[in-house]
RNA sequence: GGAAAGGUGGCAGAGUGGUCGAAUGCGCAUGACUCGAAAUCAUGUAUACCCGCAAGGGUAUCGGGGGUUCGAAUCCCCCCCUUUCCGCCA
């Protein structure tokens, strides 16, 4: 949600911002509607002090005096049902167009028009080199014993599957390492609700612009299967106005991811790439405007430190204008090497929404002056662990099949050093 | 899922149709008293939006929505949430 204050004194600030975003604003309707919004309601609350003002008067009147008023008062009454059955309709329409407003992209943010203008900004660590010929995640997975889709196919359907053994125990050694270096650092521990109301779902800025195509949804519940806990840790402070000196609050929470998927059949059916459920450790934060540029920072740096001590090559992506999304106002991705197919792949992503998610959450401070602001909300990957297993284990084979384990991982998982089949 | 009781300002807690945005207490802020503090006293103390350059004015808000009424914190309906008991379950 945008400051539609904001929007009246530079609706080509926003048009704009929305065209960098492949999004299209009729920004003329919702001046328009404004108008008329505001000068019904300022009609409207006339009539309604007329009422106020003439009740008490009914209060004080005598019997006689007391018919008169209320007849008249029935008249001002049709008038205000009027004015309200004009004025309902026009302020729903005019919400229902500002909140498919983009949060309009940073300065810094280059516009472009898809993924394909994203810029590099880093590659850190050489591309794995391997003296046999590498063997994909899923190869690899199977002859461990540690991954099984065929049997969750049967179970669940396509894209999804077990981990098994030290597979399961390789997830949750990924998830103690980030949780370990994370909690270090102040974020809070948390594991969060799964399933989200519908006016968190919206406030978080997964709805508009067929966002709902993606997620799950159970309609007799009216309630939303979370596709990252960014939504449930988001809306931890909904509805409450913090304390600047609070601030920056920040946590880090693990929790399984549920995607729907819808469209992207033919994409990455082989594997764990792409799976309508995973888990994921993620962190959140909440800070004034003052601190969210450094907070950005600070995310991505923990992002990375994670990766290197991981020991897994990637780089760092910065996105451009077109592949933003809603509330996003600048995102990085780190993409990690993913040996079998050549290429690197999208492990994580942190993104500042500014205050676009905590208007609609509202989620405000109170600074020191006593001011009531909106905090700025940032979110950022400790570990997707499914596709983080996929890079630990592509990078990590070795000629007869077995995996090393990063020595960051070791610790969690009893000192175990490879990864074998099971005897 | 069944039964019951509740939901009022930062907190506690009155208020069952009119002058109630709401008593009182606590808390908080400012001032007085004091060398200073405590205690005491005085005054003040919600949020959002609209109109306005401003001063100021207006509207809404007693869990949410709808209804009855000239008028609703108060009556009616629906929903949400909390607590307790039962059931079920991890």
């Amino acid at each position: 949600m945008i400051d539609i204050k904001v929007l009246r004194e530079n609706p080509n600030f926003y048009r704009d911002a929305a065209a960098a975003k492949n999004i299209e604003l009729d920004v003329e309707r919702m001046l328009e509607l404004d108008r008329r919004v505001r000068a019904l309601k300022t009609e409207l609350e006339g009539i309604k002090a007329q009422k106020n003002e003439a009740s008490k008067d009914i209060a004080k009147a005598d019997p006689e005096a007391r018919k008169v008023l209320i007849e008249s008062m029935r008249l001002i009454d049709r008038k205000a049902e009027t004015l309200e059955s004009e004025y309902t309709p026009i302020a729903e329409e005019l919400e229902e167009l500002l909140y498919r407003i983009p949060n309009p992209a940073l300065p810094d943010v280059k516009v472009g028009k898809s993924d394909a203008e994203n810029e590099v900004v880093r590659e850190v660590g050489d591309k794995t080199v391997f003296t046999f010929a590498p063997k994909d995640h899923l190869d690899l997975g199977q002859a461990l014993g540690i991954i099984d889709t065929e049997r969750a196919a049967r179970v669940s359907g396509a894209r999804f599957a077990y981990f098994l053994g030290d597979g399961a125990l390789l997830e949750f050694a990924l998830m103690q390492y980030a949780m370990s270096i994370a909690a270090k650092k102040g974020f809070v521990p948390a594991t969060v609700p799964h399933l989200v109301s519908a006016r968190v779902m919206r406030a978080m800025g997964y709805l508009e612009h067929g966002g709902h195509e993606e997620i799950y949804y159970f309609p007799k519940d009216n309630l939303y299967l979370i596709g990252t806990a960014e939504q449930s840790l988001g809306a931890l402070h909904l509805d409450e106005t913090l304390d600047e000196k609070q601030l920056p609050i920040r946590y880090i929470g693990f929790s399984p991811c549920y995607r729907r998927e819808a469209g992207s059949y033919g994409k990455d059916t082989k594997g764990i790439i792409r799976v309508h459920q995973f888990d994921k450790v993620e962190m959140f934060s909440f800070t004034t405007p003052e601190q969210s540029e450094a907070e950005h920072e600070l995310l991505l740096s923990i992002e990375e430190e994670l990766m290197q001590g991981l020991g897994v090559p990637y780089r760092v992506i910065k996105q451009c204008t077109g592949d933003l999304g809603l509330p996003a106002a600048r995102k990085f991705d780190i993409e990690a090497w993913i040996p079998s197919q050549n290429t690197y792949r999208e492990t994580h992503s942190t993104s500042t929404c500014t205050d676009f998610q905590s208007r609609r959450l509202n989620t405000r401070y109170k600074t020191q002056a006593g001011e009531t602001k909106f905090v700025h909300t940032l979110n950022g990957t400790a570990f997707a662990l499914g596709r983080t297993m996929v890079a630990v284990l592509e990078n990590y084979q070795q000629e007869d099949g077995t995996v090393r384990i990063p020595a960051a991982l070791q610790p969690f998982m009893g000192g175990k050093t490879v990864l074998a089949p099971r005897a």
